[in-house]
DNA sequence: TATGAATGAGTCTTCATTCAT
DNA sequence: GATGAATGAAGACTCATTCAT
């Protein structure tokens, strides 16, 4: 972690910036990193120059450069705009749940309709990584990692609470950060056959719940991982 | 489907080729796509240039252009044979399993052995497709779906024989998908922590047994998806 | 006529700069288009490279693409420039003529020179015009008549005034640009043979008299052309 | 001269062959010479490939590098070729003429008739000699002198024989070689316009006869060229 | 002799980055 | 602090020429 711990990251993370004011670079940087995130989206990184970002954020080539470094430092604040987005929503729509049960479905709904308000965005967290140099990709991972962990706390909650089987939080992890991230990635698939609620209350349905039968059981039995 | 069925498209869905000999063009795009495979999933696609691929072909820059029209043909059919190349092992290895159960198993693996195989090479899907102009874009994605339909087919079948609940098939397709790509892409996370054959047993696990408790079924019963 | 009227058309005529400032443009076009024209002049347009250009006029490659969207631009400009030097300085020189027929010796004797002073650059307009699309070479032929309007009004003027006969205009007006393009074209066999005002006094002498002698008309009579 | 003197030099001057075969070299060159005639006057010079000459000849690209040393070789020999055709067609037409006058202006009508036929060569000629080294654009330049002084034969007989005053004749064979020549270079505005020959019969008129009037020439008295 | 696949030097063009105003 | 003109390194692509068959 770059500064404190589990608290929000100074957005800057490493960025340096030519100008003093503070608050002029936060407000600044804002508008270069929203412009940036809907190009970067849209067109994909390389694609996108920073005439485009200038033009799109309103200001001037020579102005971005004044509070970034160069263009890669553009593309991590804005990588990591996004995960904070998710970071930051996830609880506050947990939070109105009742018991474990509902906070973990009301956080994979909320995670998903962030992700849906923002596809473009999600699916550059997953292309434009390999742009960056490795430490920041690692930070980006970390913050993905704290993400993740969110998540994890629903499900051991609920486990704890006797509402969950004991799993495999790991997997079950992953499986959830997955399906709300193919709502992104698949966005070509989904969209359009049904909304985002409804894909994740099927989604839960067919998690949560069983899938092979008793009689599928027995099958199983015997390793079958030896398949060539 | 491109052309005739479910037959493999001819490799060149539209490339051009200054040289006739269709033997010799099979060989050089083989040679130059396996080169570019590697590179731009290493490097990603726009960090690699035409001269590192003809370097690591070991041909020179002119050839390529002898046999692709512009390095987004190279880009294309790269990505092409990554997914062909799923289409094709997936259900050699299922073949061999005696019911229907053992087959979905075996093709899981299979899936997920082959990614392990191409870590790069699978990223690469994910991200490089952006540089595709729509109409190839599309191709790569009826190739996807033929793809999970081959999926969708193993699932059916354990329906059919009682071996699966009457499931929601077209959303555990796309869970199994993002669970065998997701061995690639949080490939930072998984490798090292376990092997292919190890991930997928766990994930099988998870996947088709319980996970909410009879008591967690109470609670689920209330409608829980409209948390804000 | 391309914009107003006889005014200057705007030397850019959809040539697109990504620079605003119209002063600016307009010293740095006239600035890159002469170093142009002497380097097409000289070695043609394909044998002459951006890099030669900005070398000459003393900037970078890559300020010729902010004033020019490519090669083809800054030859049309090029040549457009050419010609367009014509059109203005022909009618000044010819304005301090007294009468019609001083008007009009004037005139080609200054046509002569422009092109005495630009030997290259008009050999450029006969040579490089094949690189122009078509909408714009024929921006260019437009030029041309324009330039020759100029010489068929001296010419009507002086048969009007009584000072010619009624003779074919268009050809003579044609005869006197061939005339005039023959100084560069054929500079290899004049130059260093003669003055240009001598070519043009000997030029005018024998386009103006009489050729064929009374006994020669008689001849001429019989019509001829059928030879083959 | 390369060879002889007034006769055809051997279509060679200079090029050298890979082939022995004294008439397989004659036969092959003039298959790809007429390819590159044509190629080369339809969209010039440096936007014709080896490839299309060798496409349109029916060979193959090494071929032609097995007759010719390089694409330069191949320039000069179509250039020749046209300018020989000049020097063969013309006396062979004037031949049929009874007397200076006629033979003259038979002269004229085959020349203008050749070029009609030929005008994308003819417009070769002029476009494409700046791309020869200096030597070869001499002997081009020789060819043209000689078709040149065949046109002032003409004249000269005619004055011998009291049918043309005694003009200056090095212009107006220069000004009888520029009007044949405009056929094809100002082709865009003649053809449609006039037939050929037509064209020369309006030309000759003009050309032979008075221009300006009696009263004009007391004008005319007076040095004009100063004007300036 | 004829072929056409292979080569790589040479060009145009783009765009991140700098810097004078 | 803000601007946008200027720079030049880097990369895609072409095509004359060679050479093994």
């Amino acid at each position: 972690m770059t500064a404190k711990s589990g608290a929000r990251a100074p957005a800057s993370a490493g960025v340096m910036s030519k100008v003093e004011d503070r608050a002029l670079v936060e407000r600044r940087r804002r508008q270069i990193v929203n412009a940036a995130i809907e190009l970067f989206g849209r067109q994909g990184y390389h694609a996108t120059t920073i005439s485009d970002i200038a033009g799109r954020a309103g200001t001037s080539v020579g102005l971005i450069y004044q509070y970034f470094g160069d263009k890669e430092d553009v593309l991590f604040l804005a990588v990591l705009e996004v995960l904070e987005s998710y970071f930051e929503r996830i609880p506050r729509a947990a939070a109105g749940g009742r018991d474990p049960l509902e906070r973990f479905r009301a956080a994979v709904h909320a995670y998903c309709r962030v992700i849906d308000a923002n596809v473009d965005a999600t699916v550059l967290a997953y292309r434009a990584t390999k742009s960056l140099r490795k430490a920041r990709r690692n930070l980006i991972k970390q913050k993905e990692v704290e993400t993740n962990a969110l998540i994890a706390g629903y499900i051991k909650e609920c486990i704890r609470a006797g509402l969950f089987e004991k799993v495999d939080v790991e997997l079950l992890t992953y499986q959830i950060v997955m399906f709300a991230h193919a709502w992104a990635l698949k966005a070509w698939h989904f969209r359009g056959r049904m909304s985002v609620d409804a894909y994740v209350d099927r989604g839960l349905e067919l998690m949560l719940n069983q899938v092979i039968t008793p009689r599928g059981r027995k099958h199983g039995k015997r390793p079958a991982g030896k398949a060539r």
